[in-house]
DNA sequence: CTTTTCGTTCGATAATGTCGAACGCCATTC
DNA sequence: GAATGGCGTTCGACATTATCGAACGAAAAG
Protein backbone atom coordinates (compact mmCIF):
# COMPACT_ATOMS: atom_id res chain seq x y z
CA UNK A 1 0.00 0.00 0.00
CA UNK A 2 1.29 3.39 -0.91
CA UNK A 3 0.57 4.91 2.45
CA UNK A 4 2.06 2.13 4.50
CA UNK A 5 5.68 2.37 5.84
CA UNK A 6 7.85 -1.19 6.15
CA UNK A 7 8.16 -2.48 9.43
CA UNK A 8 11.31 -3.97 9.58
CA UNK A 9 13.52 -1.12 8.63
CA UNK A 10 10.65 1.33 11.01
CA UNK A 11 12.11 -1.64 13.76
CA UNK A 12 15.32 -1.32 12.87
CA UNK A 13 15.24 2.75 12.84
CA UNK A 14 13.46 2.40 16.35
CA UNK A 15 16.76 0.39 17.10
CA UNK A 16 19.42 2.43 16.39
CA UNK A 17 17.84 5.88 18.15
CA UNK A 18 17.46 4.24 21.50
CA UNK A 19 21.38 4.89 21.56
CA UNK A 20 22.03 8.58 22.83
CA UNK A 21 25.18 10.02 24.85
CA UNK A 22 24.22 8.72 27.86
CA UNK A 23 23.10 5.94 27.02
CA UNK A 24 25.48 4.12 23.95
CA UNK A 25 25.59 0.38 24.91
CA UNK A 26 22.62 -1.56 25.42
CA UNK A 27 21.87 -5.93 25.40
CA UNK A 28 19.62 -7.55 23.66
CA UNK A 29 17.28 -7.97 26.35
CA UNK A 30 17.19 -3.89 26.93
CA UNK A 31 16.47 -3.64 23.55
CA UNK A 32 14.12 -6.10 23.42
CA UNK A 33 11.99 -5.04 26.62
CA UNK A 34 12.15 -0.95 25.41
CA UNK A 35 10.65 -1.77 21.72
CA UNK A 36 8.27 -4.30 23.33
CA UNK A 37 9.28 -6.83 20.82
CA UNK A 38 10.38 -10.64 21.41
CA UNK A 39 14.16 -11.10 21.64
CA UNK A 40 14.58 -13.59 18.59
CA UNK A 41 13.27 -10.09 16.90
CA UNK A 42 15.15 -8.20 17.92
CA UNK A 43 18.13 -10.77 17.65
CA UNK A 44 17.52 -10.94 13.74
CA UNK A 45 17.76 -7.00 13.10
CA UNK A 46 20.34 -6.76 15.18
CA UNK A 47 22.65 -9.34 13.34
CA UNK A 48 21.76 -7.45 10.16
CA UNK A 49 22.79 -4.07 11.56
CA UNK A 50 25.45 -5.50 12.72
CA UNK A 51 26.74 -7.03 9.20
CA UNK A 52 26.10 -3.85 7.68
CA UNK A 53 28.37 -2.03 10.42
CA UNK A 54 25.06 0.25 11.98
CA UNK A 55 25.80 -1.27 14.64
CA UNK A 56 28.76 -3.37 16.84
CA UNK A 57 28.87 -5.73 19.44
CA UNK A 58 31.70 -5.86 22.12
CA UNK A 59 32.52 -9.23 22.46
CA UNK A 60 32.80 -8.82 26.54
CA UNK A 61 30.07 -8.57 27.74
CA UNK A 62 27.38 -8.91 24.01
CA UNK A 63 26.47 -5.15 24.61
CA UNK A 64 25.91 -2.91 21.48
CA UNK A 65 26.95 -0.31 20.62
CA UNK A 66 26.28 2.50 17.21
CA UNK A 67 28.82 1.61 14.42
CA UNK A 68 31.34 3.05 12.12
CA UNK A 69 28.72 2.71 9.04
CA UNK A 70 26.71 5.92 10.99
CA UNK A 71 29.97 7.48 11.62
CA UNK A 72 30.88 7.60 7.78
CA UNK A 73 27.49 8.26 6.59
CA UNK A 74 26.63 11.28 9.00
CA UNK A 75 29.98 12.84 7.53
CA UNK A 76 29.02 12.60 4.35
CA UNK A 77 25.62 14.37 5.54
CA UNK A 78 27.80 17.01 6.92
CA UNK A 79 30.54 17.14 4.56
CA UNK A 80 28.18 18.08 2.00
CA UNK A 81 26.75 21.00 3.35
CA UNK A 82 27.40 24.01 1.08
CA UNK A 83 26.20 25.63 4.16
CA UNK A 84 28.99 24.33 7.15
CA UNK A 85 31.67 25.29 4.16
CA UNK A 86 30.25 28.72 3.36
CA UNK A 87 30.01 29.28 6.98
CA UNK A 88 33.07 27.98 8.79
CA UNK A 89 35.34 31.08 8.27
CA UNK A 90 32.82 33.12 9.52
CA UNK A 91 31.97 31.33 12.89
CA UNK A 92 35.60 30.87 13.27
CA UNK A 93 35.92 34.70 13.05
CA UNK A 94 32.87 35.22 15.58
CA UNK A 95 34.09 33.29 17.89
CA UNK A 96 37.36 35.28 18.15
CA UNK A 97 35.58 38.62 18.23
CA UNK A 98 33.33 37.37 20.67
CA UNK A 99 34.99 34.98 22.39
CA UNK A 100 32.09 33.01 23.51
CA UNK A 101 30.21 29.95 21.73
CA UNK A 102 28.94 29.81 18.09
CA UNK A 103 26.29 27.41 16.85
CA UNK A 104 24.73 27.06 13.47
CA UNK A 105 21.66 24.59 13.13
CA UNK A 106 19.10 24.14 10.23
CA UNK A 107 15.22 22.98 10.84
CA UNK A 108 13.93 19.45 10.83
CA UNK A 109 10.48 18.93 11.11
CA UNK A 110 9.50 20.83 14.48
CA UNK A 111 13.21 21.39 15.65
CA UNK A 112 16.56 22.36 15.17
CA UNK A 113 19.55 20.28 14.82
CA UNK A 114 22.83 21.66 15.50
CA UNK A 115 25.20 21.31 12.40
CA UNK A 116 28.06 23.27 13.83
CA UNK A 117 29.26 24.47 17.22
CA UNK A 118 32.71 26.49 17.52
CA UNK A 119 33.51 27.25 21.38
CA UNK A 120 35.55 29.94 22.25
CA UNK A 121 37.42 30.08 25.61
CA UNK A 122 36.18 29.97 28.74
CA UNK A 123 33.31 28.79 28.15
CA UNK A 124 30.75 26.57 29.93
CA UNK A 125 29.71 23.34 29.53
CA UNK A 126 26.51 23.09 27.17
CA UNK A 127 23.62 21.64 25.97
CA UNK A 128 24.41 21.74 22.65
CA UNK A 129 26.21 19.67 20.21
CA UNK A 130 26.98 19.21 16.86
CA UNK A 131 23.87 16.91 15.74
CA UNK A 132 22.32 16.95 18.14
CA UNK A 133 18.49 18.10 18.03
CA UNK A 134 16.75 21.20 20.04
CA UNK A 135 13.07 22.77 20.24
CA UNK A 136 11.85 25.63 18.21
CA UNK A 137 9.98 27.55 20.22
CA UNK A 138 12.07 28.24 23.33
CA UNK A 139 15.89 28.35 22.04
CA UNK A 140 17.46 31.51 20.33
CA UNK A 141 18.43 29.65 17.03
CA UNK A 142 14.75 28.12 16.96
CA UNK A 143 13.07 30.85 17.50
CA UNK A 144 15.26 32.98 14.40
CA UNK A 145 14.51 30.01 12.17
CA UNK A 146 10.23 29.58 13.01
CA UNK A 147 10.05 33.82 13.20
CA UNK A 148 11.03 33.77 9.18
CA UNK A 149 8.87 30.79 8.38
CA UNK A 150 5.63 31.05 6.40
CA UNK A 151 2.51 32.14 8.40
CA UNK A 152 1.33 28.50 7.48
CA UNK A 153 4.14 26.38 8.73
CA UNK A 154 4.70 28.56 12.18
CA UNK A 155 0.83 27.27 12.95
CA UNK A 156 1.43 24.05 12.00
CA UNK A 157 4.57 23.64 14.21
CA UNK A 158 2.70 25.46 17.05
CA UNK A 159 -0.32 23.03 16.63
CA UNK A 160 1.97 20.39 16.63
CA UNK A 161 4.57 20.73 19.03
CA UNK A 162 4.46 19.21 22.63
CA UNK A 163 5.40 22.35 25.00
CA UNK A 164 7.28 22.15 27.55
CA UNK A 165 8.75 24.72 30.62
CA UNK A 166 12.76 23.98 30.64
CA UNK A 167 12.67 26.93 32.80
CA UNK A 168 10.43 29.52 34.84
CA UNK A 169 11.40 31.45 31.65
CA UNK A 170 10.32 29.38 28.72
CA UNK A 171 7.27 30.81 26.88
CA UNK A 172 5.01 27.60 25.99
CA UNK A 173 1.48 28.56 24.91
CA UNK A 174 1.01 30.16 20.87
CA UNK A 175 0.02 33.21 21.60
CA UNK A 176 3.05 34.35 23.67
CA UNK A 177 5.30 32.77 20.72
CA UNK A 178 3.80 34.20 18.06
CA UNK A 179 4.20 37.52 19.81
CA UNK A 180 7.95 37.46 20.35
CA UNK A 181 8.19 36.21 16.75
CA UNK A 182 6.76 39.16 15.67
CA UNK A 183 9.25 40.58 17.64
CA UNK A 184 11.78 39.05 16.12
CA UNK A 185 10.86 39.82 12.85
CA UNK A 186 11.22 43.18 13.89
CA UNK A 187 14.39 43.60 15.11
CA UNK A 188 16.11 40.70 12.94
CA UNK A 189 17.38 38.85 15.38
CA UNK A 190 16.04 36.31 18.07
CA UNK A 191 17.46 36.04 22.11
CA UNK A 192 17.03 33.15 24.33
CA UNK A 193 17.25 34.66 27.60
CA UNK A 194 17.30 31.45 30.02
CA UNK A 195 14.87 30.14 28.06
CA UNK A 196 15.99 26.44 27.63
CA UNK A 197 18.39 26.18 30.64
CA UNK A 198 19.17 28.65 33.59
CA UNK A 199 22.12 30.67 33.20
CA UNK A 200 22.40 30.70 29.67
CA UNK A 201 21.92 33.37 27.29
CA UNK A 202 21.92 33.83 23.63
CA UNK A 203 21.31 35.80 20.50
CA UNK A 204 20.97 34.23 17.13
CA UNK A 205 20.01 35.26 13.54
CA UNK A 206 18.75 33.84 10.58
CA UNK A 207 20.12 32.58 7.64
CA UNK A 208 18.51 33.23 4.34
CA UNK A 209 19.32 31.37 0.92
CA UNK A 210 19.08 32.79 -2.35
CA UNK A 211 15.36 32.71 -2.87
CA UNK A 212 14.70 34.64 0.70
CA UNK A 213 14.24 31.36 2.33
CA UNK A 214 15.65 30.77 5.83
CA UNK A 215 17.66 27.77 5.85
CA UNK A 216 19.13 28.11 9.52
CA UNK A 217 20.77 30.32 11.67
CA UNK A 218 23.71 30.96 13.77
CA UNK A 219 23.67 32.35 17.37
CA UNK A 220 26.19 33.44 20.15
CA UNK A 221 25.93 31.91 23.80
CA UNK A 222 27.46 32.23 26.97
CA UNK A 223 26.53 32.85 30.25
CA UNK A 224 24.27 35.44 30.97
CA UNK A 225 26.76 36.96 33.89
CA UNK A 226 28.89 37.98 30.85
CA UNK A 227 26.06 39.76 28.82
CA UNK A 228 25.71 43.04 30.17
CA UNK A 229 23.65 45.33 28.19
CA UNK A 230 26.78 46.86 26.24
CA UNK A 231 28.25 43.11 25.19
CA UNK A 232 24.75 41.91 24.07
CA UNK A 233 24.73 45.02 21.75
CA UNK A 234 27.78 44.34 20.31
CA UNK A 235 26.97 40.42 20.17
CA UNK A 236 23.66 41.42 18.52
CA UNK A 237 24.94 43.24 15.80
CA UNK A 238 28.23 41.16 15.14
CA UNK A 239 25.58 37.85 14.90
CA UNK A 240 23.38 39.92 12.35
CA UNK A 241 26.10 40.60 10.28
CA UNK A 242 27.45 37.11 10.44
CA UNK A 243 23.82 35.95 9.51
CA UNK A 244 23.52 38.22 6.52
CA UNK A 245 27.46 37.31 5.58
CA UNK A 246 26.39 33.69 5.26
CA UNK A 247 23.48 34.75 3.80
CA UNK A 248 24.81 36.58 1.03
CA UNK A 249 27.43 33.87 0.49
CA UNK A 250 24.40 31.30 -0.27
CA UNK A 251 23.45 33.69 -2.90
CA UNK A 252 20.56 36.05 -0.88
CA UNK A 253 19.71 39.53 -2.03
CA UNK A 254 18.40 41.75 0.61
CA UNK B 1 17.27 -18.32 10.90
CA UNK B 2 19.77 -17.74 12.55
CA UNK B 3 22.31 -17.12 9.68
CA UNK B 4 19.81 -15.21 8.15
CA UNK B 5 19.49 -11.48 7.74
CA UNK B 6 16.71 -9.33 7.40
CA UNK B 7 16.10 -8.55 3.55
CA UNK B 8 14.20 -5.46 3.60
CA UNK B 9 16.71 -4.00 6.21
CA UNK B 10 19.74 -4.84 3.94
CA UNK B 11 18.05 -3.19 1.39
CA UNK B 12 17.39 -0.06 3.16
CA UNK B 13 20.91 -0.23 3.81
CA UNK B 14 22.32 -0.63 0.34
CA UNK B 15 20.24 2.22 -0.46
CA UNK B 16 22.21 4.12 2.24
CA UNK B 17 25.00 3.58 0.84
CA UNK B 18 24.49 4.04 -2.97
CA UNK B 19 25.04 7.64 -1.80
CA UNK B 20 28.94 9.41 -2.02
CA UNK B 21 30.48 12.50 -1.88
CA UNK B 22 30.15 12.81 -5.21
CA UNK B 23 26.82 11.32 -6.61
CA UNK B 24 24.64 13.09 -3.33
CA UNK B 25 21.17 12.93 -4.90
CA UNK B 26 19.33 10.47 -6.47
CA UNK B 27 16.33 9.24 -8.14
CA UNK B 28 13.62 6.60 -7.63
CA UNK B 29 14.32 5.63 -10.91
CA UNK B 30 18.24 5.48 -10.42
CA UNK B 31 18.13 3.80 -7.65
CA UNK B 32 16.17 0.97 -8.97
CA UNK B 33 18.62 0.65 -11.60
CA UNK B 34 21.47 0.52 -9.62
CA UNK B 35 20.02 -2.20 -7.10
CA UNK B 36 17.81 -4.27 -9.39
CA UNK B 37 15.07 -3.95 -8.10
CA UNK B 38 11.46 -2.62 -8.96
CA UNK B 39 10.34 1.00 -8.82
CA UNK B 40 7.59 -0.12 -6.40
CA UNK B 41 10.19 -1.47 -3.95
CA UNK B 42 12.36 1.32 -4.28
CA UNK B 43 9.73 3.25 -3.57
CA UNK B 44 8.13 1.50 -0.23
CA UNK B 45 11.59 1.28 1.59
CA UNK B 46 12.10 5.04 0.00
CA UNK B 47 9.40 6.29 1.55
CA UNK B 48 10.17 4.60 4.89
CA UNK B 49 13.76 5.78 5.16
CA UNK B 50 12.53 9.50 4.34
CA UNK B 51 9.37 9.34 7.49
CA UNK B 52 12.35 8.46 9.63
CA UNK B 53 14.72 11.50 8.54
CA UNK B 54 17.24 9.05 6.87
CA UNK B 55 16.57 10.19 3.24
CA UNK B 56 15.32 14.04 2.48
CA UNK B 57 13.46 14.50 -1.04
CA UNK B 58 13.77 17.59 -3.03
CA UNK B 59 11.19 18.88 -4.02
CA UNK B 60 11.79 20.92 -7.20
CA UNK B 61 12.85 17.52 -9.21
CA UNK B 62 11.94 14.85 -6.68
CA UNK B 63 15.52 13.32 -5.82
CA UNK B 64 16.99 12.07 -2.81
CA UNK B 65 19.96 12.40 -0.23
CA UNK B 66 21.02 11.50 3.04
CA UNK B 67 18.86 12.95 5.99
CA UNK B 68 19.56 14.73 9.08
CA UNK B 69 19.04 11.59 11.04
CA UNK B 70 22.02 10.47 9.68
CA UNK B 71 23.82 13.06 10.76
CA UNK B 72 22.37 13.01 13.94
CA UNK B 73 23.84 9.39 14.80
CA UNK B 74 26.94 9.74 13.31
CA UNK B 75 27.73 12.93 15.56
CA UNK B 76 26.32 10.19 17.90
CA UNK B 77 29.19 7.73 16.89
CA UNK B 78 31.88 10.49 16.78
CA UNK B 79 31.20 12.38 19.95
CA UNK B 80 31.08 9.27 21.83
CA UNK B 81 34.37 8.14 20.92
CA UNK B 82 37.11 8.68 23.65
CA UNK B 83 39.27 8.18 21.60
CA UNK B 84 38.94 11.11 19.63
CA UNK B 85 38.48 13.14 22.88
CA UNK B 86 42.18 12.46 24.28
CA UNK B 87 43.71 12.62 20.76
CA UNK B 88 42.83 15.98 19.54
CA UNK B 89 44.83 18.14 21.68
CA UNK B 90 47.51 16.21 20.90
CA UNK B 91 46.60 16.23 17.17
CA UNK B 92 46.75 19.99 17.53
CA UNK B 93 49.87 20.11 18.72
CA UNK B 94 51.12 17.81 16.11
CA UNK B 95 50.03 20.04 13.22
CA UNK B 96 51.35 23.03 14.85
CA UNK B 97 55.08 21.71 15.14
CA UNK B 98 54.80 19.91 12.01
CA UNK B 99 52.87 22.08 9.48
CA UNK B 100 51.11 19.09 7.92
CA UNK B 101 48.23 17.76 8.13
CA UNK B 102 47.72 15.04 10.53
CA UNK B 103 44.65 11.79 10.44
CA UNK B 104 43.85 9.53 12.75
CA UNK B 105 42.25 6.17 11.73
CA UNK B 106 40.50 3.21 13.44
CA UNK B 107 39.92 0.12 11.57
CA UNK B 108 37.02 -1.56 10.24
CA UNK B 109 37.07 -5.45 9.12
CA UNK B 110 40.03 -5.07 6.01
CA UNK B 111 39.78 -0.88 5.69
CA UNK B 112 40.75 2.19 7.53
CA UNK B 113 37.94 4.33 8.62
CA UNK B 114 39.47 8.34 9.23
CA UNK B 115 38.08 9.45 12.70
CA UNK B 116 40.12 12.81 12.72
CA UNK B 117 42.02 14.95 9.97
CA UNK B 118 43.60 18.40 10.91
CA UNK B 119 45.05 20.16 8.28
CA UNK B 120 48.31 22.19 8.42
CA UNK B 121 48.80 25.54 6.49
CA UNK B 122 49.50 25.04 3.02
CA UNK B 123 47.69 21.76 2.66
CA UNK B 124 46.96 20.27 -0.49
CA UNK B 125 43.76 18.81 -1.44
CA UNK B 126 43.67 15.06 -0.62
CA UNK B 127 41.89 11.68 -0.79
CA UNK B 128 41.00 11.45 3.22
CA UNK B 129 37.89 13.25 4.64
CA UNK B 130 36.52 12.23 7.84
CA UNK B 131 34.52 9.26 7.74
CA UNK B 132 35.96 8.10 4.21
CA UNK B 133 37.66 4.73 3.78
CA UNK B 134 40.90 3.53 3.26
CA UNK B 135 42.67 0.22 2.12
CA UNK B 136 44.61 -0.89 4.84
CA UNK B 137 47.29 -2.32 3.06
CA UNK B 138 48.59 0.19 1.10
CA UNK B 139 48.05 3.39 3.41
CA UNK B 140 50.40 5.00 5.88
CA UNK B 141 47.46 4.54 9.00
CA UNK B 142 46.47 0.97 7.37
CA UNK B 143 49.82 -0.30 7.78
CA UNK B 144 50.51 1.06 10.86
CA UNK B 145 47.62 -0.84 12.02
CA UNK B 146 47.84 -3.63 10.18
CA UNK B 147 51.85 -4.61 11.44
CA UNK B 148 50.29 -4.84 14.93
CA UNK B 149 47.26 -7.20 14.31
CA UNK B 150 47.57 -10.66 15.92
CA UNK B 151 49.62 -12.81 13.03
CA UNK B 152 45.69 -14.76 12.20
CA UNK B 153 44.06 -11.36 11.63
CA UNK B 154 47.02 -10.32 8.91
CA UNK B 155 46.55 -13.76 7.19
CA UNK B 156 42.84 -13.44 7.31
CA UNK B 157 42.63 -9.72 6.00
CA UNK B 158 45.58 -10.42 2.90
CA UNK B 159 43.14 -13.27 2.30
CA UNK B 160 40.20 -11.04 2.11
CA UNK B 161 41.04 -8.02 0.93
CA UNK B 162 41.05 -7.31 -2.99
CA UNK B 163 44.38 -5.48 -4.31
CA UNK B 164 44.33 -2.69 -6.50
CA UNK B 165 47.37 -0.68 -7.56
CA UNK B 166 47.21 2.89 -7.13
CA UNK B 167 50.01 4.15 -8.28
CA UNK B 168 53.57 2.30 -9.57
CA UNK B 169 54.53 1.76 -6.00
CA UNK B 170 51.38 0.43 -4.51
CA UNK B 171 52.56 -2.88 -3.11
CA UNK B 172 49.90 -5.76 -3.84
CA UNK B 173 51.06 -8.99 -3.30
CA UNK B 174 50.46 -10.71 0.32
CA UNK B 175 54.16 -11.31 0.24
CA UNK B 176 55.96 -8.17 -0.25
CA UNK B 177 53.23 -6.37 2.27
CA UNK B 178 54.18 -9.03 4.89
CA UNK B 179 57.86 -8.06 4.37
CA UNK B 180 57.08 -4.49 4.96
CA UNK B 181 54.72 -5.62 8.10
CA UNK B 182 57.98 -6.66 9.65
CA UNK B 183 59.74 -4.02 9.04
CA UNK B 184 57.56 -1.61 10.37
CA UNK B 185 57.25 -3.45 13.25
CA UNK B 186 61.05 -3.31 14.02
CA UNK B 187 60.98 0.13 13.57
CA UNK B 188 57.67 1.32 14.51
CA UNK B 189 56.30 3.24 12.08
CA UNK B 190 54.98 3.01 8.72
CA UNK B 191 55.60 5.22 5.44
CA UNK B 192 53.25 5.81 2.41
CA UNK B 193 55.67 6.85 -0.34
CA UNK B 194 53.35 7.40 -3.02
CA UNK B 195 51.35 4.20 -2.76
CA UNK B 196 47.77 5.42 -2.42
CA UNK B 197 48.60 8.54 -4.61
CA UNK B 198 51.44 10.19 -6.32
CA UNK B 199 53.21 13.13 -4.89
CA UNK B 200 52.08 11.67 -1.26
CA UNK B 201 54.14 11.12 1.54
CA UNK B 202 52.83 9.94 4.87
CA UNK B 203 54.42 8.85 8.10
CA UNK B 204 52.18 6.58 10.71
CA UNK B 205 52.68 5.46 14.17
CA UNK B 206 50.13 2.89 15.81
CA UNK B 207 47.98 3.93 19.02
CA UNK B 208 47.65 1.19 21.35
CA UNK B 209 44.99 1.02 24.28
CA UNK B 210 45.29 -0.59 28.01
CA UNK B 211 45.20 -3.92 26.79
CA UNK B 212 48.19 -3.50 24.41
CA UNK B 213 46.11 -4.13 21.11
CA UNK B 214 46.22 -1.17 18.21
CA UNK B 215 43.04 0.28 17.57
CA UNK B 216 44.04 2.99 15.89
CA UNK B 217 46.86 4.98 14.18
CA UNK B 218 48.37 8.73 13.69
CA UNK B 219 49.64 9.90 10.81
CA UNK B 220 51.56 13.37 9.28
CA UNK B 221 51.22 13.44 5.42
CA UNK B 222 51.78 16.12 2.90
CA UNK B 223 53.62 16.52 -0.54
CA UNK B 224 56.49 14.17 -0.95
CA UNK B 225 58.51 17.44 -2.29
CA UNK B 226 58.01 18.60 1.45
CA UNK B 227 59.58 15.72 2.82
CA UNK B 228 63.75 16.10 2.63
CA UNK B 229 65.42 13.25 4.63
CA UNK B 230 65.77 15.28 7.44
CA UNK B 231 62.39 16.75 8.00
CA UNK B 232 61.04 13.12 7.24
CA UNK B 233 63.38 12.42 10.19
CA UNK B 234 61.46 14.90 12.79
CA UNK B 235 57.92 13.80 11.40
CA UNK B 236 58.87 10.14 12.19
CA UNK B 237 60.29 11.53 15.83
CA UNK B 238 57.43 13.65 16.60
CA UNK B 239 54.41 11.15 14.91
CA UNK B 240 55.97 7.95 16.81
CA UNK B 241 55.56 10.06 20.04
CA UNK B 242 52.63 11.33 19.60
CA UNK B 243 51.03 7.84 18.80
CA UNK B 244 52.95 6.94 22.38
CA UNK B 245 51.26 9.83 24.32
CA UNK B 246 47.93 8.86 22.80
CA UNK B 247 48.51 5.61 23.78
CA UNK B 248 49.38 6.40 27.61
CA UNK B 249 45.98 8.21 27.58
CA UNK B 250 44.58 5.14 26.49
CA UNK B 251 46.50 3.04 29.45
CA UNK B 252 49.07 1.66 27.25
CA UNK B 253 51.85 0.35 29.45
CA UNK B 254 55.26 -0.80 27.47
C1' DC C 1 -0.19 18.02 -29.74
C1' DT C 2 1.69 13.51 -29.06
C1' DT C 3 4.83 10.53 -27.02
C1' DT C 4 7.88 9.19 -23.48
C1' DT C 5 9.51 8.95 -18.90
C1' DC C 6 9.22 8.65 -14.11
C1' DG C 7 7.03 8.74 -9.64
C1' DT C 8 3.26 6.76 -7.44
C1' DT C 9 -0.58 3.58 -6.39
C1' DC C 10 -2.84 -0.86 -6.19
C1' DG C 11 -3.61 -5.61 -5.20
C1' DA C 12 -2.35 -10.62 -5.73
C1' DT C 13 0.70 -13.71 -3.90
C1' DA C 14 5.12 -15.64 -2.93
C1' DA C 15 8.25 -15.07 0.43
C1' DT C 16 9.65 -13.26 4.53
C1' DG C 17 9.79 -11.69 9.33
C1' DT C 18 7.88 -12.69 13.61
C1' DC C 19 7.78 -14.94 17.83
C1' DG C 20 7.26 -18.73 21.25
C1' DA C 21 9.72 -22.59 22.64
C1' DA C 22 13.87 -24.56 23.50
C1' DC C 23 18.78 -24.74 24.00
C1' DG C 24 23.47 -23.63 25.56
C1' DC C 25 26.52 -20.94 28.07
C1' DC C 26 27.83 -18.23 31.76
C1' DA C 27 27.07 -15.88 36.04
C1' DT C 28 25.02 -16.06 40.39
C1' DT C 29 23.43 -18.16 44.49
C1' DC C 30 23.28 -21.61 47.93
C1' DG D 1 30.66 -28.00 43.75
C1' DA D 2 25.92 -28.15 42.36
C1' DA D 3 21.76 -26.00 41.27
C1' DT D 4 19.40 -22.20 39.50
C1' DG D 5 18.54 -18.18 36.80
C1' DG D 6 19.34 -15.02 33.08
C1' DC D 7 20.42 -13.91 28.58
C1' DG D 8 21.92 -14.60 23.87
C1' DT D 9 21.03 -17.58 20.22
C1' DT D 10 18.69 -20.99 17.22
C1' DC D 11 14.76 -23.21 15.11
C1' DG D 12 10.57 -23.80 12.57
C1' DA D 13 5.49 -22.91 11.94
C1' DC D 14 2.65 -19.67 10.05
C1' DA D 15 0.46 -15.17 9.87
C1' DT D 16 1.55 -11.20 7.79
C1' DT D 17 4.19 -8.47 5.07
C1' DA D 18 7.11 -6.99 1.26
C1' DT D 19 7.57 -7.55 -3.44
C1' DC D 20 6.65 -6.45 -8.02
C1' DG D 21 4.07 -6.12 -12.40
C1' DA D 22 0.46 -3.49 -14.20
C1' DA D 23 -1.64 0.67 -14.49
C1' DC D 24 -2.21 5.53 -13.82
C1' DG D 25 -1.23 10.49 -13.75
C1' DA D 26 1.75 14.30 -14.29
C1' DA D 27 5.42 16.44 -16.33
C1' DA D 28 9.04 16.63 -19.61
C1' DA D 29 10.62 15.92 -24.18
C1' DG D 30 10.12 15.81 -29.07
Amino acid sequence: MSDKLIQSVERAADILELFSLTESELSVKEISERLGLSKSTVHGLIKTLEHRGYLEQRLSDQKYKLGLRLFQLGNLVGGGMELRKVAYPIIQELVEKLHETVHMVVSDKDEVVYVEKLEGLGSLRMYSMVGKRAPMYCTGVGKAMLAFFEESAIERILQEVKFQKFTPYTLDTPDEIKQELRKIREQGYAIDDEEIEIGLKCVAAPIFNHEGTVVASISCAGPKHRFSDEKTAIVIQEVRSAGLEVSRKLGYRV
